[in-house]
DNA sequence: TCATTAAGTTAGTATAAACTTACGTAAGTG
DNA sequence: CACTTACGTAAGTTTATACTAACTTAATGA
């Protein structure tokens, strides 16, 4: 689950995340759009993304299509909401006290 | 921004993060709930949190204590919730174009 | 079948980041 | 004032990970 944190975190996956964001591209075309990350690093680096359950594989003749698979970030969804409003979580405790609250006497 | 990413994503700084989240902590008692790791390097973690502008930390006579900072989480927040969602993505770049579109013939 | 294109894989290296030990410091307490 | 508590900091070491260069594979086409 923090492996998914840990795979967007690098800024170069993170790039390509957002590349692939719009639509959907080949590795090279991905490549491509870096200076200074030779394609067998980014090609490495997409291994991780897929890895991750973050990107999604296709072939098309010699070429691999990658695409965002928005399934992956499901499980560190939930998890980081509740980062961006703590509140969330109160409100989550407090009804877990009124659920036991109920069970004990009804 | 990624640089927030990347203080979110260390195993040990996420699960300090998780601990701070219900109430906020003194940095010993933090450090006392991992065994395997040190004190000094819960301490230089926490350097790193705050510095990320995740943790807010107030003095309280020769102890330290940190709470979550929620607002830290922001500049983040937008850039992730497209990738839960990419429909979000693609109805603001709609809307962009709608916008020129009325910007040119008005 | 041989060549070409597109991409992944491997082994080794370099660098960044996390860790440890030892030390320093600020705020109480007797 | 010495002593303790609760930390942070610094220097050096270890470890993880991102990188490069060279190689391999898989699909296609002349």
């Amino acid at each position: 689950m923090i492996g998914t944190l840990q795979a967007m975190a690098e800024p170069t996956r993170f790039a390509i995340l957002q590349l692939v964001q719009r639509s959907e591209m080949s590795a090279g075309d991905i490549a491509g759009n870096f200076k200074g990350v030779t394609r067998p690093a980014v090609s490495q680096h997409l291994g991780v993304l897929k890895k991750a359950g973050l990107l999604i594989e296709r072939r098309d003749g010699t070429r691999r299509i990658y695409r965002l698979s928005p399934e992956g970030f499901e499980p560190i969804k939930a998890l980081l909401e509740n980062f961006w409003d703590p509140r969330l979580e109160k409100l989550k405790t407090a009804a877990e006290k009124e659920e036991k609250k109920k069970r004990r006497k009804p």
